[in-house]
RNA sequence: GGGCGGUUAGCUCAGUUGGUAGAGCACCGGCUUUACACGCCGGCUGUCACAGGUUCGAGUCCUGUACCGCCCACCA
């Protein structure tokens, strides 16, 4: 029985209606278990999607609404095709964002170095002053408000109807999470994949931690080129360099002037020394062809360091480490005349510098230009201009790139294996390949996997603290795997006791956290309970679909990509289906605070869930969309014309029979053909065409041959007719259903109920040869002719009324067929039903070259009007 | 500077191997038609961005240009 279940009796609502819908049904599924993923079935008869987890810290948004719709729509089918889907919900609840909101949402800081508190109870509101609180504490706060944002969370997605199961679910902080990072993360070292090195790295000082290339943007900023002179070092006045920088606060900083090797202006200072103004400290020129002869001056000032350019020229050309800004972004104090701090004259120097130090970059920038200025080394005033600048995309300051003690995972020597891996992925739309390909290509160094926040999960590891208390970085303590999760700020590794920590002799937690992406990337990984649930995990990965937008192609796609290739060497999933977003009618991306103004809550009970969805499904792979409440009006009519249709087709529905009549078999023939279209889409993630084509075929159906048949379902033309219409409109509504049913699953739960007992979701997808029903295909091609001829004719004689401007039941005394005898010959088929629904009186034929037909209708009555006063 | 998409009706968009330009919305007109007035019927609307080329024939294929958007790189 592939419809499922059918009741005994058929129930149909006098007045059926939307409202409530989502109520009734999310209640019922969940009661009913309809989407609990079935852990008995094979791997071969599994659909698993990658859920991305959504950041519980912000708000959902449209946009969330809009992709996780297409993800919905592509797993409902698949659950009909009869796969077992594997159709978890995930958290992001790991990360800044949310140590940033439990910060504002409590009133509370985190300070690693408190012992943890057990007592501890949050205010009710948040205090002036931030209360200081252990990590434990903090991180507790951040599982406490966390849960509540996910209880939002799955109300939403369960008003919008997806198709989740709701057992499987997981958080990004959770235990399993934290195992699956740490557990990863432990191989890839075991394996040399994973380093901690000491070198520049990314860094942003309002959050006093490191970050990834993935997370860096551009912003424009105004700035200004000041120039400044640079003496020659054996003091012959007439020669020195001039260079051109936006960063004069780095002088002290400084550490070489750099030329390009055929720069005739600089070649003979290549292997000179020069004198830094204000401090008076000798650095080299260098040659280096990445040094640009068309740039200001030609020659560069190399600081450590104030842009990644520095870092290149100070690698290659092995140049000393001067820095000056520290973690905080102020200037760190600095005594000149000391080593590395050499100076012709170091009270002078001091001087200057200690007007400085303490000061915040932008702040140091105003007082050394003064200081340039006074002393003369200003040459002219500073050139505004404005560039672009490198922030961490959560940052409100420019990066700074500080020298600090990181982990790394190995991404550099993996770039032909991950383009391979690329291609090998199947994506949605295709095109969204070269975004990877990009990516790949413009990596730039090994992927910076350690923040040095609080509510991440930890580097599961010590180190041994040396006889003098310096924490000697080489000799790791590495736990177990069996001890996993394991945080070593309060766990103690093997051999060692709780009182040794940090001290002499004793061992020291690593400090840091992972990126959250290091544990993102793990998605798959986690969802499918790696290393805990061998079962599950062989039932579910690798998994069929990773849905996801197309702005963290370089982030989380990339990083889960290359995760699986190190632990599995493979891919994580098959295909990738790529969302766009969701665009104000400005075409500009949907802002944060106009997704605030429309929540999503309020358009799921404006619209139903079902409108939105409608809207939603609109949508196609990797295109941006405009958010048009119209279109979700649009659904919201079709959910309700579905209502009233499948009202009327089952009114009355006996007797059931044999499909002879050729409108009939016309109707199932073009279904059939769509629903053969319609899987062939849904598997290559086209739904688009799915919901147009079914929707287009409706409305025919609804006025045309509903229309035609209307009268001899009734039984006009005798039973056996009748017979045929209602087996027909039971057909063609049970197969329309379902092929709705993953766009819009309450309407369609709705009305399949009215005569199922079971769920339609759950229901098997429509095929064509069930449409057909025996014998199908016979004389179907003649049957979609004359049911097309059939509602041209319908047609025109509509449109005769409209012209008259009457009534649409008024009779036609006359209609003339003209028509090639071709279609004149299906006249016969046809013309009980057209005489019926066309109220025709006398039907007469004449050949034709194309079809043509004249209507006339009956004298209308004399209209008598009350004479206007 | 490199890459990727886009440009079709007032708006949002389809257009699948090249064969007379489509849908919905909006707009206009009409209709109480026992499934639906949360409805029904009908109508109006186009130099398919521009310029070349291939072809009997181009919205569709090729070349170039312009503009819009996104990604990446450079940013002394």
């Amino acid at each position: 029985m592939p419809d499922g279940l059918l009741k005994s009796s058929i129930t149909v609502p006098d007045k059926p209606a939307l409202e409530g819908l989502e109520q009734k049904w999310t209640a019922r599924w969940d009661a009913d278990a309809t989407y609990q993923f079935d852990r008995s079935r094979p791997r071969a008869e599994v659909y698993s999607v990658d859920t991305p987890p959504p950041t519980v810290s912000g708000s959902l948004h449209v946009g969330h609404v809009f992709s996780y719709t297409h993800t919905d729509v592509v797993a409902r089918f698949q659950r009909m095709r009869g796969k077992a889907v594997f159709y978890p919900m995930g958290w992001d609840d790991n990360g800044l964002p949310t140590e940033r909101r439990v910060q504002n949402y409590f009133g509370v800081r985190c300070d690693p170095s408190l012992p943890y508190d057990p007592s501890f109870v949050a205010p009710d509101k948040p205090p002036k002053q931030a209360i200081a609180v252990s990590r434990p504490n903090f991180i507790e706060l951040c599982a406490r408000l966390t849960a509540e944002d996910e209880k939002v969370f799955e109300h939403l997605w369960r008003y919008l109807g997806l198709s989740v199961d709701w057992q499987m679910t997981y958080a990004t902080i959770g235990r399993r999470a934290q195992r699956i990072s740490q557990l990863s993360f432990l191989r890839l070292l075991t394996r040399g994949l994973a380093y901690q090195v000491e070198a520049p790295t990314l860094w942003d000082v309002d959050f006093r931690t490191a970050v990834a290339q993935a997370e860096l943007e551009d912003r424009e900023q105004p700035g200004a080129y000041h120039r400044i002179r640079f003496a020659a070092a054996d003091g012959a006045a007439a020669v020195g360099v001039e260079i051109d920088t936006t960063r004069p606060e780095l002088l002290p900083a400084c550490v070489a002037l750099v030329a390009h090797p055929d720069d005739e202006r600089y070649r003979p200072l290549f292997g000179t020394d020069v004198i830094t103004p204000l401090y008076g400290v000798k650095v080299p020129v260098r040659a280096h062809p990445l040094a640009d002869p068309e740039k200001g001056t030609g020659a560069a000032m190399i600081c450590t360091f104030g842009d990644v350019t520095d870092v290149i020229w100070w690698r290659e050309l092995g140049l000393p480490v001067r820095a000056v800004i520290q973690p905080n972004g102020a200037l760190k104090p600095v005594r000149f005349g000391e080593a590395g701090w050499e100076s012709s004259d170091a009270a002078r120097a001091q001087q200057h510098y200690d007007q400085v130090a303490g000061l915040s970059a932008v702040k140091a920038r105003v007082r050394v230009v003064e200081q340039l200025r006074e002393s003369g080394d200003l040459l002219g005033e500073p050139r505004p201009i404005t560039h672009a600048v490198k922030f961490y995309e959560k940052g409100d300051r420019p990066l700074e790139i500080l020298t600090s003690r990181q982990w790394f995972i190995n991404t550099m020597d993996q770039r032909e294996a991950l383009l391979a891996r690329g291609r090998e992925l199947q994506w949605h739309p295709p095109y969204m390949q070269a975004r990877f390909e990009n990516w790949v290509n413009g990596l730039a160094g090994d992927w910076c996997v350690s923040r040095q926040r609080f509510f991440g999960v930890p580097f599961p590891l010590w180190y041994k603290v040396g006889a003098d208390g310096s924490i000697d970085y080489e000799a790791r303590l590495l736990p177990s795997e069996a001890r996993l999760p394991l945080d070593p700020s309060t766990d103690v590794p093997d051999g060692y006791r709780p009182e040794q920590r940090n001290q002499p002799g004793g061992f020291a937690g690593d400090p840091d956290v992972m990126d959250t992406w290091a544990t993102s990337s793990l998605t798959p990984q986690i969802a499918a309970r790696w290393e805990e649930d061998a079962d599950l995990f062989a039932r579910v990965f690798p998994m069929d679909v990773r849905p996801q937008a197309h702005d963290i192609i370089r982030t989380w796609l990339f990083d889960t990509v290359l995760r699986s290739h190190f632990d599995f060497d493979a891919l994580p999933w098959r295909h990738a289906a790529i969302s766009g977003w969701v665009l104000d009618p400005d075409r500009k991306k949907m802002s944060k605070s106009k997704g605030n103004v429309v929540t999503p809550m309020g358009l799921l009970e404006e619209h139903g869930s079902d409108g939105v969805r409608y809207w939603a499904a609109s949508g196609r792979s990797g295109t941006d969309t405009a958010f048009d409440p119209g279109q979700m009006k649009v659904g919201r009519r079709l959910a309700i014309k579905l209502l009233n249709a499948s009202k009327f087709v089952l009114a009355n529905h006996e007797p059931q029979g044999a499909v002879t009549a050729a409108v009939d078999r016309g109707l199932l023939a073009s279904l059939a053909a769509i629903v053969r279209q319609s899987t062939d889409d849904l598997e290559q993630y086209h739904y688009t065409r799915v919901l147009e084509r079914t929707e287009s075929f409706f409305w025919s159906f609804c006025d045309d041959y509903l229309e035609l048949v209307k009268g001899r379902r009734y039984g006009d033309q005798g039973a056996a007719l009748a017979a045929s219409a209602n087996t027909a409109l039971l057909t063609a509504l049970s197969a329309m259903l379902r092929l709705f049913a993953p766009f819009l699953p309450f309407v369609t739960e709705e009305v399949w109920s009215w005569w199922h007992e079971s769920s339609i979701h759950r229901a098997t997808w429509p095929t064509a040869a069930e449409v057909l029903g025996p014998g199908g295909g016979a004389d179907d091609a003649r049957g979609i002719e004359a049911l097309q001829f059939a509602a041209a004719v319908l047609g025109a004689i509509r449109k005769k009324k409209s012209e008259e401007q009457r009534p649409l039941k008024t009779p036609v005394a006359v209609a003339v067929v003209r028509a090639p005898a071709a279609l004149l010959a299906l006249l016969p088929d046809v013309e009980a039903d057209l005489r019926a629904a066309g109220l025709i009186q006398r039907l007469e034929t004449a050949p034709a070259a194309a079809l043509e037909v004249e209507v006339t209708l009956v004298a209308a009555e004399p209209v008598i009007r009350d004479p206007q006063p």
